[in-house]
RNA sequence: GGAGGGGUUCCCGAGUGGCCAAAGGGAGCAGACUGUAAAUCUGUUGGCACCGCCUUCGAUGGUUCGAAUCCGUCCCCCUCCA
């Protein structure tokens, strides 16, 4: 077994859950956000900064390395840990975002996905035996089954195509992944119909996966509906495996995710609201660009131990912010990775701690969306 | 002193009789952002009693049904020649 998952403390009150995803390149605590750095690098933080915001995993992307600089010029630097020198746990998504992100640019077909580079135009087909060429080669911990994201809204005949083609691929990435030191995840599609998800939950976990990705949520759904699917989904999977909610990162879905039963998060959401001059603060965002923090002397949070908060202003960071200073996104991003890597800290003590109902309780009485 | 060019809405800058409250860019203000084509994108930026009216294109006086656009005078800026 490439990686194991070993249950700390389950909460009484609800699905929620603290353990430990053991790999072979350390433990990682769950429940877990894992920092997104697409382009192997979390976008203006080096891997020296994410330690000390206490990232303990982090996401990398198999199709735009792919594209550039390539699996095979990462896998010839020694791999994606040794190219972007971050000796911690890396998960690896398989390109099956792409087939929703980049709708525009590509072509399903019942093989796998053609795909327009949006680089330089040219045509590339992502089948699920291709797909689990790069990510072995990129070498991350975790790899992703290649799978199709299907948009929301959508009709139901699509979500069903979409779901057991995602089906068809992960047993075809089961049988081609062979890599000895990484370990293969399968994910959940279905859309928002509760059959359909449940269906899928129950054939991805059939498939033996020693993780499982919940996909395909998150995009564009109204949040009761995708806690809804999670309700589903969860009670289909084996409770000695870990569960990964693919693409979520606001707090407040962090929280009712953990509530749920997930156990690992990623999102792209604090680095690039960051970018965008919006910080997380427990009541919500911030958006620290705004003229009604030009003057204001306090720190983005004053219950904060970022290194911003513990050292800028508002009105510094603000000020960076609009003078384009590469300084100012930085900032903005430490402290939203401190933000959510902290509340995930906090939950985890919340939950081994058994309080984690009045964790959640509290989380939403100051939080104003 | 002579010759030429120019002064446009916060800034730069287009417009040279009506379709002009005036292109475009910048700056400003606000919103969006959830497995990253994103330091991006969208909206907005004279006033108001806002499907209409008022004020604005250096100043002022004219021509005209109608002027940022044409004419007179004045003020200011730039280039070249003395």
């Amino acid at each position: 077994m490439t990686i194991s998952y070993s249950l700390r403390m389950q909460d009484e009150k609800t699905p929620a859950r603290a353990g430990i995803l053991h790999t072979t390149r350390g433990d990682v605590n769950t429940p877990v956000f894992m920092p997104v750095g697409t382009c192997a690098s979390v976008k203006t933080v080096s891997p020296h900064e994410l330690k000390e915001l206490g990232a303990e995993i982090i996401l990398s992307n198999t199709y735009h390395l792919y594209l550039r600089p390539s699996h095979e010029l990462v896998s010839e630097m020694g791999g994606l840990h040794n190219f972007m020198n971050w000796d911690r746990p890396i998960l690896t998504d398989s390109g099956g975002f792409q087939v929703f992100s980049l709708a525009d640019l590509r072509k399903i077909k019942e093989d796998g996905v053609v795909f327009r580079s949006h680089l330089d135009g040219s045509s590339h087909l992502f089948t699920p035996e291709r797909v689990m060429e790069i990510e072995m080669a990129l070498g991350a911990d975790i790899a992703m089954a290649f799978d199709e994201c299907a948009p929301w809204p959508i009709e139901p005949k699509k979500v069903e195509e979409a779901m057991l083609r995602t089906h068809a691929w992960a047993k075809r990435c089961k049988d081609f992944h062979n890599h000895p030191r990484q370990a293969l995840f399968g994910i959940i599609q279905g859309g928002t119909i509760k059959e359909y998800r449940i269906a899928s939950a129950r054939a991805i976990a059939e498939m033996g996966f020693p993780g499982f990705g919940i996909g395909g949520l998150s995009v564009g759904e109204p949040k009761p509906l995708m806690y809804e699917m999670l309700d589903y989904v969860i009670p289909q999977l084996p409770a000695e495996k870990p569960r990964y909610l693919m693409g979520v990162g606001s707090p407040d879905c962090l929280v009712e995710g953990v509530a749920r039963g997930v156990d690992m998060f990623d999102c792209v959401l604090p680095t690039r609201i960051a970018r965008n001059g919006t910080v997380m603060v427990p009541e919500g965002k911030l958006v620290i660009r705004n003229a009604e923090y030009a003057r204001d002397p306090r720190p983005i949070d004053s219950r904060c131990g970022c290194y911003a908060c513990k050292n800028f202003s508002r009105a510094y960071i603000r000020h960076l912010i609009k003078a384009n200073e590469v300084l100012g996104i930085r900032l903005t991003t430490i402290h939203n990775l401190y933000y959510l890597i902290h509340l995930m800290q906090d939950i985890r003590q919340a939950i081994l701690e058994g309080r984690f109902s009045e964790f959640r309780k509290d989380f939403w009485k100051v939080w104003k969306g």
